[in-house]
DNA sequence: CTGTTAGCGCGTTCAC
DNA sequence: GTGAACGCGCTAACAG
């Protein structure tokens, strides 16, 4: 029997194709006896609702959409768990969308709440601006988290929400810590970026922030920026940005990579030198991933409260869609993880 | 404007819906003329199709669905590229989904087949076995990749295709490798399944074959389950299991993870423990993730060639569809990787 | 080449 | 409580 409609369900249990649909979605005008017989059916038939047929009529729908840019960046494992589970909690249907590289963000967006009365929208996400053209075509309220510089162009920024650590200022942070240490020789690996406006580059100001703040001037051949073959930040990448940097200075005591996962590829780059981490050279990365605290040496760097931005991103989203709150632009902290890749220049 | 249909275009254009629907979907029954002004108003208005209603509709509709369970496991990362990319170059669009914990995979599958009209679908993922009632109420191909044993229950092998590494075998190898290398104390951090289907046993199983090949007796204090409290394949149940190891029998000269992930564990806990990688304690890890080759030490470990999988799946999906091919089972070879967390026991 | 029209499968009025 | 009828927005015949 492929391909059962309701019309099939109504026939089979001999009622009307609305009771079937009353049984469906769980209404209370339905005689508990009728519904109990329908359900049989519909189980033993292994009747499946059309998806599209639902959407196209539905007008509650609880649901909302969360689009990443690369959903396999283990950077958004543990928001992705998070917002699962508040978004179930809250009672809303939850759409994962994964955004490819050839694909615009808002466009799908646009898309995907024309397809699925969306009542919200999470973009996650780090290295990305939307054009604010596009944005407005969206009329239910959008979240971004953990994003920088979310939009480009002209919006008033009443009408979205944000919730991110200050890529910059967390920066400097950092490399004031290496500072403090008695580094001066600072190398970065940071991201190529013609616009300026990825997060990449916000940390590389964060960067030269530091440096200018500690009288320390700054080396080009100490600054290198990787650029989009494949994965901006790969731990290949790191890799070869270490190699480029040794081959072009090898003064510098300390590197700060703008991602932990260069600064992976940064250790094992300098590992293979032959220098040894911390000892001849220390190495800061950013983010917080998971595996840091299991590295040899334990990864130095600046953690994003990524549950925390999970769990008040989804929090606000819903305050905002039942209209207890007005949008927000929240900045959060981040953590300095003192691992054991750094440590005093002497 | 809120909310432009198909409808409105038209009129706007002066034109019958058809003609528009005939510009949207790129037939050549269409004076270009007319389409491109029809275009121009399209992109003016910001008028974007609704795809519940195109779906309900469209009989054609190329597109096939890849589900997995936890996309997030860096094992994905690679394979989700080269499936996007080989879809897209065969002219087929791709709903990736994501299952989440508390989802059955079949279930998902069987809902969107009926929302989209899919021609195929992949499931990739490793620890997890189908329903074969559920399967059977696809109508279209259906390919697992990369997961050991897919399905539960009696379903006629040629009814579906499976591409992945034997995880018994390759896992014999992996210990008849470290048995090579003068290793006879050998602990194993597996998976704990009552139902012994998952990955993770095979793994185990493997381990035992090769210990009683080499007339090895197996320990139970040397065999770690770790259960599925969050992530099973974490760094932390690894770092956990192998504290239990060491407190039970300290022995072992090697240690075997199921998976990198519980190797990155174990290797901290190990050296927090003061144990030296490889001089005191090997570590071997199975699975091939990108970091492996970047850890200090590299992390020995049977490399599932993901890649080759990915791709041939897709191509055989595709040659399925098409009619150009049967549904077949194939076994990959895994890949030795020498690293440098193994080394001969004196 | 173009317009009109009939559904796709379902949720939602309405009457009953 | 229940069923018949309508229409969501679109594509695919079918005429013209």
């Amino acid at each position: 029997m492929p391909h059962m409609t309701i019309v099939e369900i109504a026939k089979k249990c001999g009622v009307g194709v609305s009771t079937v649909s009353r049984a469906l979605n769980d209404h209370d005008d339905i005689n508990p006896e009728t519904k109990k017989k329908i359900m049989k059916v519909i189980r033993q038939t292994g009747y499946v609702p059309n998806n599209s047929a639902r959407n196209l009529k539905r007008t509650d729908a609880k649901c909302i959409a969360v689009l990443i840019k690369g959903i396999t960046n283990p950077f958004f494992a543990p928001m992705i768990s998070i917002i699962e589970e508040e978004t179930k909690k809250n009672g809303y249907a939850l759409v994962l969308r994964h955004v490819g590289d050839g694909e615009n963000e808002a466009d799908v967006a646009v898309a995907l709440e024309k397809e699925k009365r969306l009542r919200g929208i999470v973009f996650l996400g780090g290295n990305c601006f939307h054009q604010a053209t596009k944005l407005k075509k969206l009329s239910v309220p959008v979240v971004f988290a953990a994003t920088g510089n979310p939009v480009e162009g002209s919006i008033n920024r009443s009408s979205y929400s944000s919730l991110a650590v200050d890529d910059r200022i967390e920066s400097y942070n950092m490399v004031q810590y290496l500072i403090s240490k008695g580094h001066r020789k600072i190398a970065i690996i940071a991201e190529g970026d013609e616009k300026k406006l990825s997060i990449g580059y916000k940390r590389l100001e964060g960067y030269l922030d530091a440096l200018k703040a500690a009288g320390i001037p700054e080396k080009e051949e100490r600054i290198c920026l990787v650029d989009k073959v494949e994965n901006l930040y790969s731990m290949e990448n790191g890799y070869k940005a270490t190699q480029k940097l040794l081959d072009k200075d090898d003064e510098f005591t300390a590197i700060f990579c703008v991602s932990d996962s260069l600064a992976l590829g940064a250790m094992r780059a300098l590992k293979d030198a032959g220098k040894r981490i911390p000892e001849d050279i220390s190495i800061a990365g950013f983010d917080g991933l998971d595996m840091d605290n299991y590295l040899i040496p334990r990864l130095t760097t600046m953690q994003q409260p990524r549950e925390l931005i999970a769990g008040e991103t989804i929090t606000l989203l819903f305050d905002i869609i039942e209209g207890k709150k007005q949008h927000q632009h929240v900045v959060f902290k981040g953590k300095l993880i003192e691992g054991e890749s750094t440590q005093n220049f002497l």
